[in-house]
DNA sequence: TTGTAAGCGTTATCAG
DNA sequence: CTGATAACGCTTACAA
């Protein structure tokens, strides 16, 4: 067995709470004391039960990260990594820990996350869009479980505590960038219309058309999965109609994949016949022979805020805490982009 | 607050022992007791405290996954996803639950290790290669923590748990492939001499030379990055040798992608010009325009299989459990591979 | 500055 | 079958 606080007192010759203020750093007791206790924890390799202190503070300093997880999403899993390892990271150094939930078969996230809460298993959780819907977010916030969404809840309601890339603003650099150059006709290779992120990136779209005063007619959508797949597919089909557009503006760099693929397969290449910018990069970039135009915001960001926000939240439960963040996104210039050969 | 067992025993005007016995699902409980039992649970809403478990039972149901993260290292990032989420979701069956850790900025992960053991923070651990050498090994070992090591570890210790995929027989595998269709200068694009997989992929290579009677000074290897990068570089360098090989064997499909980049360049055709077949397949093989011909072993396994060794050995401490498993893997044909143009 | 006593919410032991 | 009683290892009053 390992050593207990007690073998520790003993041994220093001290009562074990003289032992618990050492080890707490508590001011209030006497140097010598200190260092008599700091001998005896050396010699025994004492560790501090985390279990047994948990139980005592009635805290419990871990935080569940979840993720909805589907091997074939593959763009989920850039983002989930980089999440999750930020998060690690920075909890690395407090004495807090990570704990990881997939999506578990059945859909009751709620209910789980409940349970988890009540077993005292985490104190909070982060939670990324779109891992829950509306109504589990009402049910955790009528159940007081701290929880800070990363992405943009479909709810507009100040407990709700997020941090998310300002993505109306991103798809809006984007589209402006687009028009600048000359671009009419404007493909938004959209995410799944079930993601806030499409309704943010469709908004910012309109917005830069507006405020440009283009005619929206020329701005066309499609919502496709974040897949190289069905990116290929979307455009070879929207390359085949007679006004065809002169740049698409994607949801994701997989997609850029995609359309690359599909113009190489055309014949046609980028940026000379077709513009591309991607209102977000994940890393598959990387692969193009060219670099991506693109916005750029942190995803590190993402992960660290909240999981200092669920820290600041768990360790100071008295402090209502509040965060409703959203990250303001940069226009990076790479070589996807051109101006447009015969504007309209 | 939330209700605990004594409030369910007042409730229910039992003892704490009985819902005790209830909530573990111990026989000797009188079916009405139970159902009293239960319908007080249900009114309450009470969920048992896992740290006063733990406490209780001196047992921690929490294992650490440790994992050397590198933004960087693209490659891992795809093994890391497939290996954390499967664990996830073989762990939301039983009331383990998974921990993640990734590179702290210090390197001394026995300290780490230990440290997080002694705390009680993790019943166990589970640790990818190589994010350990062989000193952290042995203090492991020394300090009596439950690990299991995915990957082969450096030591040849019959104390030291792990699975891994028979990477001496996926290469074998791969050369003999090639060595059948008339290749015979085949180069190793080979993960990093630091790795125990570079190892077995060249001892499986030379076996399969061996065994064919063919002389070893065909075969060529270069270590590399597992990155696009390095990749497409070695490649360049490879061929623009007088006697180039016509055939690659690669230690990841992400160098295939390197590799498609370089013959692309160099106006290079696969599988005309130049055969190639991945030990690994990690994901990134979706991306090539034809299917890649490489070696299988299902990762999943490889984190099911851990994980399901590590709750067992923490479960029942009391027995020795052993596992030193090395996955069988197999061939799949794809279009990335054709008989030799002219044989020497 | 230090020690004592009383929890925190379970499970284990042993008697009934 | 059931219920006291004592752990489990730590923290937090409160007392000295």
């Amino acid at each position: 067995m390992s050593s207990t606080i007690n073998d520790v007192a003993k041994l220093a010759g001290v009562s074990r709470q003289t032992v618990s203020r050492v080890i707490n750093n508590l001011p209030l007791v006497k140097p010598e004391t200190v260092l008599e206790v700091q001998k005896a924890i050396a010699l025994l390799d004492y560790h501090p039960n985390a279990v047994a202190r948990n139980l005592a503070i009635k805290t419990v300093k871990t935080v569940g990260l979840f993720m909805p997880f589907d091997v074939e999403q593959v763009r989920q899993n850039m983002f989930f990594s980089t999440i999750s390892a930020t998060i690690c990271h920075y909890y690395a150094k407090q004495d807090f820990v990570l704990q990881l939930f997939t999506s578990p078969d059945d859909r009751n996230y709620s209910e789980l996350f409940k349970k988890l809460y009540r077993e005292k298993r985490v104190g909070g959780l982060i939670l990324t869009c779109p891992s829950v819907n509306n109504e589990d977010v009402m049910e955790l916030l009528a159940a007081k479980i701290p929880f800070v969404i990363i992405g943009r809840p479909g709810l507009e309601l100040e407990q709700i505590n997020y941090v998310d890339v300002d993505n109306v603003k991103a798809a809006y650099l984007a589209v402006q960038r687009m028009l600048e150059l000359g671009h009419r006709k404007i493909c938004l290779l959209n995410a799944p219309s079930s993601m806030t992120l499409a309704v943010d990136i469709r908004k910012g779209a309109e917005e830069a058309y507006r405020e440009a005063n283009m005619p929206i007619g020329n701005l066309s959508e499609m919502h496709i999965d974040l897949t190289l797949k069905s990116a290929y597919e979307a455009t070879l089909h929207v390359l085949s109609k007679d006004d065809r557009p002169t740049a698409f503006v994607t949801a994701d760099d997989l997609i850029v994949l995609g359309i690359k693929k599909a113009t190489d397969h055309l014949n046609l290449s980028i940026p000379t016949d077709l513009s591309v910018i991607s209102v977000i990069k994940n890393g598959w970039a990387d692969l193009l022979p060219m670099p991506l135009t693109y916005i750029d915001a942190s995803f590190e960001d993402l992960g660290t805020r909240s999981a200092q926000f669920m820290l600041k939240t768990i360790s100071e439960p008295e402090k209502k805490h509040m965060m409703q963040k959203k990250l303001k996104p940069e226009l990076i210039l790479g070589g996807t982009c051109a101006r447009v050969a015969m504007p309209v």
